[in-house]
DNA sequence: AGATAGAATGACCACTTGGTCATAACTGCC
DNA sequence: GGCAGTTATGACCAAGTGGTCATTCTATCT
């Protein structure tokens, strides 16, 4: 359905599919549960049932393959962002955000591994590569915040006075928060969002849209 | 000022005081720059300026001093919020959360390593201990918001339709988020807000502030 | 069956880790 | 000075790291 280009070696890319995506499955696994550091590539290797010799002639450095699994993952979430924005077009800001919400949850039932190393990443900035990247994933998500905001503030639903990168960074980081929370056991604890169920999830999703419209004051 | 217990094995307290905080700066520079994990008890040595054989004398083990150096960073978290909590009891509900946040950008210029410690644990569950002192740290933080939600809306400034416990934590995850982009570089790229001057912080405090008073939407 | 090219292997490398412990150095007391 | 008790030291340990490469295995073709 989508065709993600094959990273590493030629050697790994030549490779017949099923090996391929024992190896990859792998290397998403370790990176998931243990962060880039403190995986390890001999338990990679372990897990995958290969020899450390094969791994390395697939991706020449544990950086390389990181990178690869890290390529898969924004890419993954990327097409996710630009769905919600395809199919929310005739919606209101509210009605949008809410689907943002819900479709984060979805994400991360779908793909709980890659959630964990697409956020991890941009929360701890632990990588072999610079910052750099990292800044330019952040960009993406707290861009595609401001073109909703700034497409609301044109229909004359948000104010005009806002201040539309410093409040899409504050949005983004709701967001971040809630969809950290869900997967995340000491976050929230004994707020029932941690996998929380969807009725749960409804509470938290009307709480948050609730904030972000209304505020806090009483009038 | 505040006697903080002195942490460590007897062998340790008895020191003089200059070799004790020798030592102690020491532990607090690696765990700030590195996260527990990766920091490490030899380059902590050279950097103290003592024999490895000495440290694991004064603390038995990485995970007792780690222990040590997030009591302390705790312990100064605390006594700051409760001093913001005392200093302004009399004020307004947004009052004390722009105090709050000042306060806290303040604690960040006076602690810069101690905040980076603390927020580093409360983001990244990184410990030698479980989860359990992390959530405690959390609520922690939260109940004291959770205290001037309440107190405000006893005063009638703020809805009492709130669902307090869940707004605390959103407004927990907004103040959280700032503070750790003022510290950190890749947060918030392109925003002023990390290292931002007075006047950049003023604006982010303003537009937080103004979300959280009075929403987005159009009136 | 034999030759050849491509892929798989794991012993091995240098290095780092947290932690130990026999020994050495220093201290105050007689 | 000689002794006793305390503190400092760093060589050493087992285990783990990312990465290499000479060797072996395997599949294909003649």
């Amino acid at each position: 359905m989508h065709d993600d280009p094959i990273p590493g070696t030629e050697l790994f890319r030549n490779l017949n599919p099923e090996k391929q995506e024992k190896v990859f499955q792998a290397a998403v696994d370790e990176f998931a549960s243990k962060g880039y550091r403190s995986a390890s590539m001999n338990s990679l290797v372990r897990a995958a049932g290969i020899s450390k010799g094969s791994l390395f002639q697939y991706f020449h450095a544990k950086e390389d393959l990181f990178a690869a699994v890290v390529d898969m993952a924004a890419a993954r979430v990327k097409r996710y962002l630009k769905r919600v924005r395809d199919e929310t077009a005739e919606l209101t800001f509210f009605e949008r955000l809410e689907w943002l919400m819900r479709a984060g949850f979805a994400f991360i039932d779908n793909h709980p591994l890659l959630a964990k190393i697409y956020f991890h990443l941009l929360q701890s900035g632990e990588a072999p590569f610079g910052s750099e990247r990292i800044a330019e994933l952040r960009r993406q998500g707290e861009g595609f915040l401001a073109d909703l905001v700034r497409s609301a503030q044109r229909r004359g639903e948000l104010r005009e006075s806002l201040d539309t990168e410093r409040i899409s960074f504050l949005l983004n980081s709701l967001l971040e928060t809630l969809l950290r929370a869900y997967y995340t056991e000491f976050l929230a604890p004994g707020l029932g969002l941690y996998r929380g169920d969807a009725d749960s999830l409804d509470r938290w999703v009307r709480t948050t849209l609730d904030l972000i419209r209304n505020g806090l004051e009483e009038r």
